[in-house]
DNA sequence: CTGAAAGCGCTAACAC
DNA sequence: GTGTTAGCGCTTTCAG
């Protein structure tokens, strides 16, 4: 049998579709009894609103999607809770989709979106380039987290990388490292993440007046904990020497770890490991993770506010927030 | 200015409605020519179809809901991953919903759910009680994940969780241990995944006629690492005595390594650690974590067909399909 | 191969 | 307070 409708409901209880569409919306003056009948009535036929045709008539969906690379790296799903708690309190539900594997771009994501299926997007990319970025002109409310270029259309937010990658390069010289090495370049056309990330630790290096060595900047394979394993352990065996490694993320961390320890190398006593991120799990890896921690809450009320202003119509020039950071020392970085 | 329409494009073009839908559905049928105009069309004016009310035509939405507690727990962010790839196979979209938090009871997520959202959910819960399971009734395609109670009406793809907990649990029998606590007790009424798990180390333990004590079943203090570190922490500090952990999963495992190296407990020699789940991150824990490791792929795979038969108007009693599963020996077990 | 018109289920004016 | 009715933008018979 078909799932029953609005006018079923009203034949059910003898009122017009007005009075139960009123029931069901919460509206407020509506006769106790009245409004006691239809809802018998709805509990009788099970009667459950059909979201698009709601969405049809109203234009709305209450509904952002957030669009991630993929939800089993970690920093992704903590974002994308924080995302859903942030809209909670917005009234708006969250959809998380993830990007397809191994077919379109990133652009495509944003170009080929179906319309009325949600009321905006959060999006962080991973490998969206400047061009691309420069190129995009979507037509539906928008906000980028993750490191876009600056002087782009669209709201963005997200944090100062190259002042807290140097920040981070000052805290392993403070502990007394002079070979450090940088663990997240990545072959051309670099992502944005890593190329600032890799700024600001070559600026640090520079301030201090240590030499700047293209042997300690480790290439990536992959953005995986077996990814950051297999270069770590690839340097260590080709006789890359550092005493201490800064790894672009905490899952490339968590993988050169375990590679530090396979090749019996102690940290923090002859290598000081950092990350970046402040994953849920960094605390309790051993030893316990130094990282950049970003503030994930307030760049997730930061990207709803600015999504909302645009859903509400605000058509203004994109805006750039930058959120807080901190370095979170743990004993992995501790004394040389 | 307003969207585009379908009835834009048509006018712009010089064709009706038909046409362009053929065109916009790849219908075959379509003159090069024609098709060629219509195209121009779609391009000059921006033309994207509105979702809602191409769902609301159709009354499909190609779309599978997938609902899990929340993302930032790694098991669900993989599981998540997982399904979206076995879902692609099939032509259909993945959504990922988290549950509110702190509000509604997980039953709640089936009962007010709108119609015409997607085509169908899977739903991986964590504290549905039997009683919950056996009052579903859900007027729509859904599978559950997880620990359901067998004897349901509901499609359900899971593991032996007792026969699984019994086998990590003899493994570390095997290794010479005697005194094996377990990380996972919780304050009733416990979920099933619990329960199970731990039933099926009380069987293994009398089997090997090893004695039962209450005191090394350890209450969980949440499903988190940070959980996991302080329940551990209690435990050595009271006096708990064990020579073997066999956590409830693997980020528990996570947090318990850690509260052992502050303790000074030296794994495995001391202590071996054993998880569930084989997470991507636990083989790059230190020392490696052993673990019990099932077919997410398969798992999901299994899921979105069974999921995918609903949607195709099979209505046959509940199917209860198990996964494979197998004990991934890593360091934190090896030799006593 | 293309056009015309009737819905899909709901909301929102506007009457009453 | 409650009923009537005209769309929301698309698909889908059914003609032609």
């Amino acid at each position: 049998m078909a799932a029953p409708r609005l006018i079923d409901v009203a034949r059910h209880a003898g009122v017009s579709m007005k009075t139960v569409s009123n029931v069901v919306n919460g509206y407020r003056h509506v006769r106790p009894d009245t409004r006691q009948r239809v809802q018998s009535a709805i509990d009788a036929l099970g009667y459950r609103p059909n979201a698009s045709a709601r969405r049809l008539a109203t234009g709305r969906t209450g509904t952002i999607a957030v669009v991630v690379w993929t939800t089993d790296v970690p920093y992704f799903g903590e974002i994308a809770r924080a995302l859903q708690i942030a809209a909670q309190a917005h009234g708006q539900r969250v959809v998380v989709e993830q990007l397809t594997p191994r077919t379109e771009p990133e652009r495509a994501v944003l170009q080929n979106r179906d319309r009325g299926l949600v009321d905006g997007v959060i999006f962080h990319p991973v490998r969206l380039t400047a061009d691309d970025l420069a190129n995009l002109q979507p037509d539906f409310p928008l906000v980028l987290l993750g490191e876009a270029i600056r002087p782009t259309a669209i709201d963005h937010v997200g944090v100062d990388n190259v002042a807290a990658a140097a920040a981070m390069t000052e805290h392993l010289i403070r502990g007394g490292r002079r070979s450090i090495a940088f663990l997240g370049r990545q072959r051309e056309p670099m992502g944005e993440t890593s190329r600032q990330r890799l700024t600001g630790y070559r600026q640090a290096l520079a301030a201090a007046g240590l030499p700047h060595d293209p042997s300690r900047e480790l290439l990536l394979d992959g953005l995986s904990a077996d990814g950051g394993y297999r270069v770590v352990a690839a340097a260590l065996a080709g006789g890359t020497r550092f005493d201490a490694l800064f790894c672009r993320d905490d899952l490339l961390a968590a993988g050169a770890i375990h590679a530090l320890h396979d090749h019996g190398v102690s940290i923090p006593e002859q290598v000081a490991v950092a990350g970046w991120d402040d994953l849920q799990i960094s605390r309790h890896l051993t030893p316990s993770l130094t990282t950049l921690a970003t503030d994930k809450a307030g760049t997730a009320e930061t990207a709803v506010e600015l999504l909302i202003d645009r859903m509400n119509g605000f058509t203004g020039a994109g805006r750039h927030r930058q959120v807080e950071w901190r370095v979170v020392e743990r004993a992995s970085t501790r004394g040389p």
